[in-house]
DNA sequence: CACGGACTGGAATTGACATTCCATTTTTGC
DNA sequence: GCAAAAATGGAATGTCAATTCCAGTCCGTG
């Protein structure tokens, strides 16, 4: 049940078996993407069956199977989903103090909304799948660093235009705020209680702000 | 598969449902938890059977069930045993810089040894089951509080003593520290790469560090 | 030492789920 | 319009894993 995922290291970036999709094919693949995407997230991979997802697609056994070779594959569609998600969402990095504190505040009034129900969609899939098979995991590498790019590039940009100290590591910045994200939102979600994103988020963003270098008034 | 874990409710905190054990009986049931916490820890909850628990832990099917009603509450065990392990570890609170210190570094460490496969014991339960059932969530918040209490105790006590300024949050400073540890794994596990474990702590330590009064000399 | 409860063995049952197969309909390229 | 490819339907298969059942053995206690 598991097992499925150790034989999909053929392709280590991503296999794009892509077929000749028609239009009405194409949207029935992205539906089924679409909702696994939604079904995994509320009930993990291991707890997401086929069936439930063809019936809340409201496709047949071979449409699924006529689009992915088989869950594995299914799987790896939706890491991509996800992955694909964080690029449109902020066309610009956060490259100030200001936008940061606004990424902050998007993640925390996201959890808020969804009364803390449900975690990360890329940290939840990386909890259960980093052990599965190598090319899952690199896969799950690949998505963190799309998510995490921006905020490296702003807090670089920061650096370089001289608004951070020289000796602030913009990079580790990166990864701490990365970081208390996925483990703020995990025990958010575990209390159903926004205290421990708010806190991790706050005493990152709180380093980054001493980092600033504030111009002498 | 995952359902057998909704109907778990009706304790609250943890079924105490003891059985009279001989000391024979104690034994095997401890073997079956600590295979079990082993393998789950390897594979996950899901992806762990109770017959890969019975070959690693040399017993049969009728002990399993004998001591568990079901895998639900050998899995509910297992919870009680990460969280029970963290107690005698850490005799006395991280309540200085140089004991927090020591705890990042302990935890760094680790993860190292581990070749960075595999996440956190509580962190990965939490991941996959905190949406599973109410019961097994509220046991997922109580063994986090176990960790997370010596940590809080430590900086309280730090305050109390004057060595932190009035204005610092000691339990806001503990939630980051666990958050800082739980992403900071999950990065880490995942890239296989201990940066992203070791900036989270390093920056949420130049929080405390900052927050800490330094004896004009 | 006999009795009852704790403990153990292992086969049998049952249901769920991924995947396959065969047949039919729709669309595309020419 | 027509052959080929794409898309769809849905039943059938086979495996695997949780749980149940029926005995049997060990051990403390009266």
């Amino acid at each position: 049940m598991e097992c499925q995922f150790q034989s999909v290291l053929p392709s280590p970036t991503v296999s794009t078996g892509e077929k000749n999709l028609t239009s009405r094919g194409r949207a029935t693949r992205d539906r089924i993407v679409e909702t696994a995407a939604r079904v995994i997230m509320a009930r993990g991979v291991a707890g997401t069956t086929i069936q439930d997802v063809m019936a809340e697609a409201q496709v047949s056994t071979s449409q699924v199977y006529h689009y992915f070779s088989d869950k594995a594959a299914l799987v790896a569609a939706v890491i991509e989903f996800h992955a694909g998600l964080a690029e449109p969402a902020e066309p610009a990095d956060p490259d100030s103090v200001e936008k940061l504190e606004r990424w902050c505040r998007n993640a925390i009034t996201t959890q808020i909304e969804r009364d803390f129900v449900g975690g990360c969609e890329l940290g939840s899939l990386a909890s259960e799948l980093a052990e599965t098979s190598e090319g899952v995991r690199i896969q799950l590498v690949q998505a963190f660093a799309r998510w995490e790019a921006p905020l490296r590039r702003g807090l670089r940009a920061m650096r370089a235009r001289g608004e951070l100290r020289p000796d602030a590591d913009p990079d580790a910045l990166a990864l701490a705020l990365l970081a208390a994200l996925q483990g703020g939102i995990l025990l958010t979600q575990t209390r159903r209680n926004i205290d421990p994103l708010r806190a991790a988020l706050t005493t990152v963003m709180a380093q980054v702000r001493s980092a600033v270098i504030t111009p002498s008034p």
